[in-house]
DNA sequence: CGGCATCCACAGTGATACTG
DNA sequence: CAGTATCACTGTGGATGCCG
């Protein structure tokens, strides 16, 4: 991308990560850590190869990511941010928080990730009950499960299955992410098509009233 | 913008904001809030005349910002951010904050207006005694002067000169946004050509230690 | 003068195919 | 797997023209 050529820092950011897929990049790799060139193209639906390649190149060259020699098991190189892309963090987060209420909208042609639920757990839970024991919660939606635990005033959210969850959701990515951006009420994500197994508190748990995305956008 | 098509609410604000120039826009109308075409057109050296008509547009369609009827006086119209807009807010500051370490290297080439002197002012001054009686620095640098105002725990930063300012600083850009940033400390600064006239007492009173960016970028 | 629209050369983008 | 090569297409930026 061309230069803006102006001497102000939000011009000079943008210069840098202003361009085209480059903070989504940013944002695979924030999520999921260390990626293969791989986990890049289909974490990022939409991207063409070549630009994934002249992407990375850039930003490498930016220092805000590094590619790093595999480590001897795995014959192939690997990406991961460096320090000051890792600062990128806020802007990602932002940026996500304002797009929230973007995501009323149905999923329509919207290709889907479930590492991406990772976002608004991280911005819209807490754990409300630190002193309690810890409770998971298993979100069934896209291509793959994901878990959230909730323990010690900690929400994390992993790939994969609960080995024994209290609580399972199963439905559209749009009503999942409505229940956890607080944007749709439980009962009212229920009667919309959402499947809801188990003991609906571990819900309570993690959702913090003030985290409440606005329902307009 | 062709739009991401991904349902991830980062990609959604993107396909909004993530055009070329847009944050741009924004930036300019936090900044100087409401807005001709022309004042525009200066604050954004480098953008080509169709291309803000364009992304005005855009914005206009995505609730970002409103045109105005102009009020008797004035026979033209304004561009102000919605409430939407503003809500952008946090996404410029991050950025802002993040490209603070990539002003260290000198103006060059690049152009500059003083308004956007208010951006590192608001991110890194704090008015650190609020008790002791107000008092105002004067920045000269690029087109027009700026004056910072402190007092009551409170630092604005307005165009146009102080009536009685405690500290003139007159120097490049570089210089004196390395001093407000933290970058510089003053004595390095004058050392480097920073002109600075007054009570240098001033500039302790805003500078906060906890805010200082970070020399390296 | 303010607020665009038009035109054009060119750089960036995206789909596909191909390669070590 | 990790890209490079090619190519049609679209967006950008500079210049200029138009109109109230």
């Amino acid at each position: 991308m061309r230069s803006y050529g102006q001497y102000c820092s939000v011009a000079k950011a943008l210069d840098l990560v202003g361009d085209r897929w480059s903070l989504l990049i940013v944002r695979e790799l924030l999520l999921r850590g260390r990626c293969r060139y791989t986990d890049l193209l289909r974490g990022l639906p939409g991207i063409a190869t070549n630009l994934l390649a002249d992407r990375l190149r850039e930003l490498e060259q930016a220092d805000i990511l590094a590619r790093e020699d595999a480590p001897p098991p795995i014959a192939t190189a690997l990406f991961r941010l460096t320090a000051r892309g890792e600062q990128l963090a806020p802007i990602v987060r932002e940026l996500g928080r304002w797009g929230a209420p973007l995501m009323a909208e149905p999923v329509g042609e919207s290709a889907f990730r479930s590492q991406w639920l990772q976002l608004p757990v991280e911005l819209f839970l807490s754990d409300q009950s630190p002193d309690r024991p810890p409770v998971q919660i298993e979100l069934r939606t896209g291509d793959e499960p994901m878990t959230i635990r909730a323990g010690g005033g900690e929400v994390r959210a992993n790939s994969g299955s609960a080995e024994d969850p209290d609580l399972v959701l199963t439905g559209t990515p749009q009503l999942v992410i409505g229940v956890i951006s607080g944007r749709l009420r439980l009962r009212d994500a229920t009667a919309l098509g959402l499947k809801c197994d188990g003991d609906h508190r571990a819900l309570a748990r993690v959702r913090a009233v003030s985290g409440r995305a606005q329902t307009r956008a």
